[in-house]
DNA sequence: CTGAAAGCGCTTACAG
DNA sequence: CTGAAAGCGCTTACAG
């Protein structure tokens, strides 16, 4: 088919291994011999074959990453600073798409692709604990976001109970005493609302305000629809909130669109706060606070644990990194022209 | 390092070739013969080497998606839709982020990972001809989107044109008069606005409007930023629009806010139209009016182009496919309770 | 139905 | 500074 090393150097009157020289570019070739092979090489137009040069190196510069959802900006926007992350260590990303369903989190973990990638960057949703020790892949698996597991793998968090209380000390601080919580999924036990609820309730309770079970909505999902349905059922029921604190901005959106089109004024009868900071929130008609989790940093550090296993220390101890966070106040919570 | 065909060969005492065939399923192997042979892959725990097995087939079933900006949810919701449909036909979807840069898209395009995917799928934003002309790469190519380009590649793309003058059609027979543009790009001549600027000025002709440069504002770019400062030179300029129909839904967002923070009613004085149909324009204080382009086929048309050069017909003369799209009508330019 | 051998296109010690 | 050879782990004709 194509034109291999063999060619060239036959053409060059060469061996391979001068061909190979000149390819990745090792010092001790003569300028004259470099040239003369260049020269074959652009006449051939030779393009090395690098599956060959993985199998030979039993390494591809792959890594891959596995979101639940390309279509919620937060993991779209995480993406985007993972492929940026992993260029600048020389790695190529391929991304999965789990739709946050235990049965294909289980396979990217499994390796179904061995020696196709590197490592394994996941964001889990459905998978648990068991699931991960069974593995038998060998290929290092760094774990992002909020869901936690007894296992020995590396894993990259922001502190969700501590950003959960700044959001809701904003709210009881600007006045505000029958705070919400939405989002979270009743069917699944250890599940991500887990942290932020916990924060929510935490925090309530140590300003001494209700937190009881008919301030919580559930949802079935972590989209926009979902934050619209929690909300209607939380007003549907009669619990009037004052604020809303929800799990993440998308179900905040939702939750808004379900307020305004109810006929409740954002801030004025309820404020609302969000988590992700996705840039969709800063330009509602009405800009959205929210907890805004350092992608970026998440993005870099994630990375960097993968390529640190894969390059130097493969069986350095798991490591827990928590990336930092700032709540975001915005006209959710303030008003216009704060 | 790993376990090789060979050791499982070695330990169930048959030949390489043997183990092959129950690895991969063939017919012709005795359930004895292929008992024992399991039995020896799941003791010592054997995996295949995918890029072995790359490397003997000259194909790695792994397509490559180039997209412009993964932030922009038009292309995340593109980019689900193509992993969907890329693992109907088991192909596997490597992400590529051109950031929208000719450069990143002429690498993109010369295959600077050869032999590491089977083929291309791209949605170029300042690729020229001549780009594709020089390209040396004879992997399969499919285009996205509306550049147009007179080189012989599959180019899916709805009909801008005809879309757009839809868009304007509606909001003429809403009885809109000074219905503006907002989202082109001046700086780059054969630019992605080209034909839904074509089809707004078209239209507005045919139904006797005005359609002078005075009514389109340019932006430099293809988010909600850039559609707001669209929107604001607009109005600074005093060209008084009683409609705006955007490039894309992004900048419609961006627009809406800046009509809403200066205090214009959208629709009462200022109606919206965008472009995309993402799921954010179904949420937002006001629903957005879109031109919905039928994103699930482009994705199947795509995929299924690229397939059929790869399998059957690799030199069929280059098709020009055009899907479908819809005007969806929501509150931005009918109002409430429609 | 199973085996022995060649080869996909590289890189990497090992010589010289 | 360059060459000849082995081998990464598979699949695929070719035999039997």
């Amino acid at each position: 088919m194509g034109v291999s090393l063999k060619d060239v150097a036959q053409r060059a009157g060469v061996s391979i291994k001068t061909v190979s020289n000149v390819v990745n570019g090792y010092q001790h070739v003569t300028p004259a011999m470099r040239a003369r092979v260049q020269q074959a090489i652009d006449e051939l137009g030779y393009r090395p074959n690098l599956t060959a040069r993985h199998l030979r190196k039993g390494r591809t510069g792959i890594i891959a990453l596995a979101l639940p959802e390309l279509g919620n900006p937060y993991f779209a926007e995480l993406a985007g600073a993972v492929i940026d992350a992993a260029a600048r260590h020389d790695y190529t990303v391929l991304l999965d798409h789990t739709a946050g369903e235990r049965r294909k989190e289980i396979l990217v973990t499994q390796g179904f692709r061995t020696h196709v990638i590197d490592g394994l960057i996941l964001s889990p949703i459905e998978l648990e604990t068991p699931d991960l020790l069974a593995r038998t892949d060998s290929s290092p698996l760094v774990l992002l976001g909020e869901r936690e597991y007894d296992a020995p793998y590396d894993h990259i968090v922001i502190d969700n109970v501590a950003a959960a209380r700044s959001a809701v000390r904003h709210l009881a601080g600007t006045g505000r005493r029958r705070i919400a919580f939405i989002g979270a999924r009743s069917e699944i036990a250890r599940q991500p609302a887990h942290l932020r609820l916990r924060g929510w309730r935490e925090e309530l309770a140590a300003c001494g305000l209700p937190h009881g079970d008919d301030l919580v909505a559930t949802a079935s999902g972590y989209g926009r629809a979902d934050g619209a349905q929690a909300m209607a059922d939380l007003l549907d029921r009669g619990a009037r909130p004052d604020a809303v604190f929800a799990y993440n901005d998308l179900q905040a959106i939702g939750a808004l669109r379900v307020l305004t089109t109810r006929g409740l004024r954002v801030p004025e009868d309820v404020a609302l706060v969000g988590f992700d900071d996705i840039e969709e929130g800063r330009y509602g008609t009405i800009t959205l606070t929210t907890v805004s989790p350092d992608k970026k940093a998440i993005a870099r550090q994630a990375v960097d644990c993968l390529v640190q296993r894969l390059t130097g220390a493969p069986d350095a101890p798991p490591r827990r990194v928590r990336p930092g966070f700032d709540l975001v106040v915005r006209e959710s919570t303030l008003g216009r022209g704060h």
